[in-house]
DNA sequence: GTAAATAATC
């Protein structure tokens, strides 16, 4: 009889249905089993979990005897009920009222009450108190000692009780990684780390988001990338919203977009903590941005040229505020160029305004467009709705035009001499010897879960026909070349005409990773350092693209 | 013999 009660009461604790908890109550009271033995403090106990503070103290106020468990119950309810400091107010009634002496589940609570309040006399007095008792040797009044002092900054006295705990876990390495990484004692924090044998998701979340706070974010990401690699499993949202947090700190918004790219991947998107982060993110920079532009205007007299006026363009349509650019470029005194157009119409793609894309998609074709990644965009904007006269009609105005005026090529300098090559060139004496060798490097590139992305061709053609039509860009030629002739582990220099499509970016840090290579591409619009699987135009980006595919695929 | 305690996120 009462053991199934008490056993259902545990269960009411820990989950299920709240009210069934009070159910079980108002049995226990009917028959009269409400004082006893064990099952009082258990209602405490079962309260306290749930949060019903109210009910909690009932229980406690109404029972004739209470004990140890009794405090360590009621003191819990406090700290759940985030109200620490009546945990410090009523634990004097338990010496007075009750003549009871504290043991390690009672000094624990406290400890814990005193963190919460950042009370570190109190911390101290409650600390003296557990040494001269019978329970000087508990790990776990140690554990939360060692939380206590490094929360209230005391990290030396926070080492000293981590110390001496015989037994260490969890716990106990959390509590003092986290006070390390939060003070900002960057290396300290990370020994700790590696001193652990078993790290897990705690320990990382600590020292990750502790570094985090204390300003190191780039340190934090490494360590974060780091931390995947070892296969620790992302099972819950703590870390992403903390890492996501300083994404929105580093302005890095690729970086952020990554990260949220994961989250979604995960299935956290609807975590409190994890949009409120995420908001930080496509509304602090916006909103940032905005108040310069109005600022500029309102508070100096400025008047904003078409560059304002694109920055700001550019900057809605990023974070998606895709209305608030369509209106802006509807209401501003400037006529917009191509470009500015093409990068609306890109953001309507990503964000999967459909309607709004092709509104942009038919301002466009009437402006006229020179630049073909326009058109890609165009023939996709409306092969996405099925508007397949107009697909045709991008198709026939491209032809009409020569899209492919400009052929891409691209140069490999190899000491004093250059050799030149054109995308799909196939007459080149030494076109069997690179073909062998991309064609490796493409399968290990595959194992590695490099996937084509073919929307960077231009032609009208199947999958595999693009696939091969990538597989001969001219600057992987260059790479090739380089790779056969030049001086082994020296520097490979590409310079390109035109700017490095998506998929060769993506290739080449592959590549560079492969061959442990050093690559550099001077293309038309900038330098990309290849070097350890990542560019040095997106550092973070490529770590975190891989790792997205990599989870993709785990999962 | 029963029942109670400690760590990581905006």
């Amino acid at each position: 009889m009462h053991h199934h009660l008490l056993q259902s009461l545990r269960l009411c604790a820990t989950g299920g249905n709240p009210f069934s908890g009070k159910a079980l109550h108002a049995r226990i009271l009917k028959i009269g089993l409400d004082q006893h033995g064990p099952l009082p403090n258990t209602l405490i106990y079962m309260y306290a979990k749930r949060g019903l503070l109210k009910d909690a103290l009932q229980v406690f106020d109404d029972m004739r005897q209470r004990d140890l468990v009794s405090w360590a119950s009621i003191l819990t309810a406090y700290n759940r009920a985030n109200l620490p400091n009546r945990s410090i107010s009523i634990f004097p009634d338990m010496f007075g009222r009750d003549s009871l002496q504290p043991d390690h589940f009672v000094f624990a609570s406290l400890v814990n009450s005193c963190a919460a309040l950042n009370a570190l006399q109190i911390g101290r007095q409650v600390h003296a108190q557990f040494v001269l008792s019978e329970f000087s040797s508990d790990d776990i009044t140690k554990s939360s000692l060692v939380d206590m002092y490094a929360k209230c900054g005391s990290l030396d006295d926070a080492r000293a009780v981590f110390d001496t705990i015989c037994t260490k876990n969890s716990v106990s390495w959390t509590a003092i990684i986290s006070g390390y990484a939060k003070a900002g004692r960057k290396s300290e924090s990370v020994k700790l780390l590696r001193d652990m044998k078993v790290q897990d998701l705690f320990s990382w979340t600590a020292l990750i988001s502790g570094l985090i706070q204390s300003g190191h974010f780039v340190s934090a990401f490494h360590l974060f990338v780091e931390m995947q690699k070892e296969g620790i499993k992302i099972i819950d949202p703590f870390i992403l919203s903390s890492v996501i947090g300083a994404s929105a700190n580093l302005a890095a918004q690729e970086l952020g977009k990554q990260v949220h790219c994961l989250v979604l991947k995960l299935g956290f998107e609807s975590n409190l903590y994890v949009c409120n982060t995420l908001i930080d993110i496509h509304v602090g920079l916006v909103n940032k941005g905005c108040d310069l532009f109005k600022s500029m205007v309102d508070d100096y007299g400025l008047k904003p040229n078409l560059q304002h006026y694109t920055c700001l363009l550019d900057l809605y349509s990023r974070s998606g505020y895709l209305d608030e650019a369509e209106n802006l470029l509807n209401t501003m005194p400037f006529e917009v160029d191509e470009a500015v157009w093409a990068s609306l119409l890109s953001a309507c793609k990503r964000f999967g305004k459909t309607q709004m894309g092709i509104r942009i998609a038919n301002r466009l074709m009437g402006l006229g467009v020179k630049d073909p990644s326009s058109y890609i965009l165009l023939s996709n904007a409306y092969a996405g709705e099925s508007m397949w006269e107009n697909v045709a009609k991008v198709r026939r105005l491209m032809e009409a035009i020569d899209v492919k005026k400009e052929p891409g090529y691209s140069c490999v300098h190899l000491g004093k001499e250059t050799e030149v090559f054109y995308a799909g060139e196939t007459g080149h004496p030494m076109k069997n010897e690179m073909r062998v060798l991309l064609k490796d490097l493409d399968e290990e590139m595959r194992k590695r879960g490099y996937v084509p992305d073919v929307s960077f061709v231009l032609h009208d053609m199947g999958k595999k026909e693009k696939e091969n039509q990538l597989f001969w860009h001219s600057e992987r030629l260059a790479v090739a070349y380089g790779l056969l002739n030049g001086v082994p582990g020296s520097v490979i220099r590409v310079v390109k005409n035109l700017r490095v499509c998506g998929d060769c970016h993506t290739v080449l840090k592959f590549i560079c990773s492969i061959v442990g290579r050093e690559i550099v591409v001077r293309d038309a619009s900038r330098f990309h350092h290849f070097k350890d699987g990542r560019c040095s135009c997106s550092d973070f980006c490529c770590d975190m693209e891989a790792l997205s595919r990599k989870v993709s695929v785990g999962s």
